[in-house]
RNA sequence: GCUCUGUUAGUAUAGUGGCUAGUACGCCUGGGUUUCAUCCAGGAAACAAGGGUUCGAUUCCCUUACAGAGUACCA
């Protein structure tokens, strides 16, 4: 009775995948592997009308840049495919006929069917949402109200229809949720849900618990604006008489201010990406950012992620993936929906790049600089990726933060510059910058060692000294310890950039 | 409108029938680095409201408010 874990993740191909659906992809992951499950991905495109070319390699992508890639999929394979609904369309009407035969469903034809009218006229009278429902079906031509004969000529001429569920009367359906515990619902409050439609494709509801079955998944894993439609699908299980999987349903994620779920309009406006990585609209060209481009690790990604909607009751907040899966679990999930911080996820961000080492992230940073046209050598490239990890949050800032060691200042910051310079010293630090020139040993401590030497012997201070050795060197006041700067950048440059700096400060203060 | 779901500092959340209601981000103050950042120390800041139940409710129940989702031959 215990079958293998196995969950799927079944988006519609119908935009590019935005990062509640990546968390929902990603809780649905994180429970498989604790439980040693599979992972499908089974793409949803029922809807011709909505198909966005390209989306589906969109979501692909996606989930293998933030390392949750599916085991199973329409181009992964697997012994369940296929694993695109388009291609399994001879599927579902076979079980859409056999509900009919048992009773559970029945055909409305499109071509005289009178539903259209009576919804206009309800809602005329002040109906907002009238239901085809099981009192308004009485009234309705369908294959219940026809005589069966008729039925049977209309199906022979080949005449349009679609299959309607036939929802019992003064019933309770209630289910157990995962996150939820016990939900409940009544029959007459449900609608008459379309399965099949006139164009031969089923509905969402048919198809995925057709597919579930079909596939064998054992837990559900979907967002929250399921709940409503559950209790059809909990039916349309028993009326087939299937094993019925577990249900877990995920809270949204909200925008930071005001009211309602997260929105691509509200990160154009605030400022930050909703989509895991860049998308462009095929038809009208418009451009979305990704946090992948934005300059996010996927791990940090990931991570916060996983903090939105779930916390593993303890205190540790940084988690790798393994750690995740190992910690995870649904019933920690919590019920309301939870609003996106980015300053949170900048601060995952910087956690993640402040514990890599120099090495790891000159890996990851090379492609960048040499993008820049800087020549990078591996070991310096380390050397200062390590010096200027603590003060960055994305990626993309180290090149912009370390352009000085590969070309020459572009900016001087003038006005600290001559606050800290008195043309009466300019004698005094000509003498440094001679004796700096000529040291042998040029190492960040005997560079240090000198310049105290030198502030000893001639009582200037650090003000005097440090200040206008780092605006000349780097041109700001900001960035790593400045001997070590030195020492990387080697005696020449620093030679050349001294003498044009301390020519640029005198001539600033007369 | 109806159905379902939810509500702890600005945000994410922990937690309990009786505690100074904990943590993190952000914010403020200070230390430190004679730069910036990292870092360290400290601070302000919350149980939506009203009724019950109870010796006692943030915690259990009801009502209200607010919020979200659904209410399609979309998914």
């Amino acid at each position: 009775m215990t079958r293998k874990v196995r969950t799927r993740f079944a988006p519609s191909p119908t935009g590019p995948l935005h990062m509640g659906g990546v968390r929902t992809a990603l809780y649905c992951y994180l429970f498989t592997k604790k439980m040693k499950g599979d992972f499908l991905l089974r793409i949803e495109d029922t809807d011709q009308g909505r198909f966005v070319p390209g989306a589906e390699e969109y979501i692909i992508e996606a989930l293998n840049w933030v390392g949750i890639s599916p085991s199973e999929g329409q181009s992964i394979g697997g012994d369940f495919g296929p694993y695109r609904q388009s291609e399994r369309k001879h599927l579902y009407k076979q079980y859409a006929d056999l509900l009919v035969e048992k009773g559970h469903a029945y055909y409305v034809f499109t071509s005289d069917d009178n539903w259209a009218e009576l919804r206009e006229s309800l809602i005329a009278q002040g109906k907002p949402s009238p239901k085809y429902d099981n009192v308004n079906r009485q009234y309705l031509k369908n294959s219940l109200t026809l005589p069966a004969d008729e039925v049977q000529k209309r199906l022979a001429a080949g005449e349009e229809y679609a299959i309607r569920y036939k929802m019992p009367r003064n019933e309770e359906v209630k289910f157990k949720d995962i996150i939820r515990d016990v939900v409940s619902f009544q029959t007459n409050q449900l609608d008459d849900k379309v399965l099949m439609k006139s164009d031969g494709m089923p509905t969402y509801h048919l198809a995925n618990v057709v597919d579930d079955h079909l596939m064998e998944i054992t837990h559900v894993v979907r967002g929250e604006e399921w709940l409503p439609s559950t209790p059809l699908h909990v039916l349309l299980y028993k009326s087939f008489e299937w094993e019925m999987p577990e249900f877990a349903h995920l809270p949204l994620i909200l925008k930071p201010d005001g009211k309602g779920k997260l929105s691509k309009r509200d990160g154009d406006r605030l400022g930050f990406p909703v989509f895991p990585i860049d998308w462009t609209n095929p038809e009208t060209g418009e451009e979305s950012k990704g946090f992948r481009e934005r300059g996010f690790m996927p791990e940090a990604f990931l991570n916060m992620l996983a903090f939105l909607g779930w916390n593993p009751g303890t205190e540790q907040e940084i988690f790798s993936k393994e750690e995740l899966i190992d910690t995870f679990s649904l019933e920690r999930v919590g019920k309301s929906g939870a609003r996106f911080d980015f300053e949170k996820t900048k601060w995952f961000n910087q956690q993640y790049i402040k514990n890599k080492t120099g090495e790891e992230l000159a890996v990851l940073t090379k492609p960048m600089f040499e993008k820049a046209a800087y020549k990078v050598d591996d070991k310096m490239l380390a050397t200062i990726c390590d010096m200027t990890k603590e003060r960055v949050t994305f990626m993309k800032e180290f090149p912009e933060m370390s352009y000085y060691f590969f070309e020459d200042i572009k900016a001087y910051d003038e006005k600290m510059l001559k606050k800290k310079w008195k043309n009466e010293n300019k004698e005094k630090i000509d003498v440094l910058v001679e004796q700096l020139y000529a040291l042998e040993d040029y190492s960040g401590e005997n560079i240090e060692k000198t310049v105290k030497a030198f502030m000893e012997e001639t009582g200037l201070g650090f003000g005097q000294v440090l200040p206008v050795l780092r605006i000349s060197v780097t041109g700001t006041m900001q960035g790593p310890p400045i001997f070590e700067v030195m020492s990387l950048l080697g005696k020449e440059t620093v030679n050349k950039r001294l003498a044009k700096g301390i020519e640029k400060a005198v001539e600033l203060n007369s």
